[in-house]
DNA sequence: TATTGACTTGTCAAATTTTGTCTAATATAT
DNA sequence: ATATATTAGACAAAATTTGACAAGTCAATA
């Protein structure tokens, strides 16, 4: 599920209103409207707030906004997976001992 | 193996100093100096020039060009594998069948 | 030690991208 | 028609990226 996606979903449940949740963030509607659609990205400062406001796992909100930024990235290519497997392959490097 | 180390072993197996090969890039060797310490990015469009000059495979030099950016966003995370693991599920998403 | 060559560093403005806001447009229900 | 919710488009301000330059380090060697 994308960031986005996430978000509208959560905020429905919730029973929010995009103006409420907008308000709450210190955004307008029109903002929270693309953020939701994806057009636009959230700024790293509004996820504790959105997890808060939304009842949910920060940490894990976290690790969704940014899988996002990485898959716009390589949403385009033919070869995603290899692509990721490179990366996962330099983090071992990086990290070799999991530390 | 992240990009610059790879365009500078590279670039060191075929025996060219930074001069020459930023001048066949046309940038400064400034500019390839940092490229090569991973301190700037090099363009998409240096690509397959840089395939070509270094005889090395187009493919995956841009792959790993990809990788690359992608190992700048999560490089500093505690649970990076588990945020690439979220991308592939997306992926498997948008492309259910291996189209 | 002075010079030369290879590479690196720091700074800066120009160029590009991102951001937030405003206004207007849709859409849906009353 | 009116009201409410959401989306779209346009725009300047803000932030980031870029490329270029000058000056710096470092190693080899004359």
């Amino acid at each position: 599920m994308k960031f986005g996606e996430h978000i509208k979903q959560l905020r429905e449940q919730n029973h929010l209103l995009q103006r409420q949740l907008a308000n709450a963030l210190d955004m307008d509607t029109a903002m929270l409207s693309k953020i939701e659609r994806g057009e636009r990205r959230a700024k790293k400062e509004h996820i504790p707030l959105l997890a808060s406001l939304l009842h949910a796992n920060e940490r894990e909100l976290f690790t969704i906004w940014l899988a996002d930024q990485i898959y716009e990235i390589i949403k385009e290519e033919s070869n995603p997976s290899e692509i990721l497997q490179v990366v996962e392959k330099e983090i071992k490097i990086a990290k070799p001992y999991n530390l």
